[in-house]
DNA sequence: AAGGGAACCAACCGCTATCTA
DNA sequence: ATAGATAGCGGTTGGTTCCCT
């Protein structure tokens, strides 16, 4: 809300993205293809950096990404691949198509987290965490 | 009812890896 | 071979919303 944005011409934009800049980022991925974000925001008139663009493009806007509730099969797998591969995030998304990593990693902080902390914690019986980390 | 902290999530940062000319 | 450009990764932050008491 606080947007009284009188920003300068020259300035990147920073924060939310706008429907209109994220069209327009579609767009130019059309003609750019994924790659070159450097170029890309450069000549599309966005006031927005390569990078900041290749992460709206990849977390956002490319097609079969799902927006949804994560669900509890996805969830299964998360746990299950986090205890086996650590913090790698790209390489457990890869698992769970139309998720991001960014996505994954942010799940694993807000929900499941604190269930493994709370384990370590000594709170939880030990049959609750192997519920939570081995379900087939 | 309100205000303060927790939770949530999109986006940012620093850094490394990989590509390309 | 190599330097600069580009892509990718994972931790972290900041703004908003959601509980609580």
């Amino acid at each position: 809300m606080a947007s009284q944005l009188t920003m300068q011409e020259e300035e990147l934009r920073r924060g939310q993205w706008l429907e209109e800049e994220d069209e327009r980022l579609s767009m130019m991925v059309g003609v750019f293809g994924e790659r070159r974000w450097d170029a890309l925001a450069k000549t599309s008139g966005l006031k927005r950096s390569g990078k900041s663009c290749r992460l709206r493009w990849l977390n956002y806007l490319r097609p079969n990404l799902k927006h949804g509730h994560i669900t509890a099969d996805e969830e299964r797998l998360i746990i299950r691949l986090q205890k086996q591969f650590g913090n790698k995030w790209s390489k457990i998304a890869k698992q769970l198509p139309g998720r991001t990593d960014n996505e994954i990693k942010n799940y694993w902080r807000s929900h499941l987290r604190k269930k493994t902390l709370i384990y370590k914690q000594g709170l939880l019986e030990n049959t609750l965490l192997v519920d939570i980390v081995s379900v087939p």
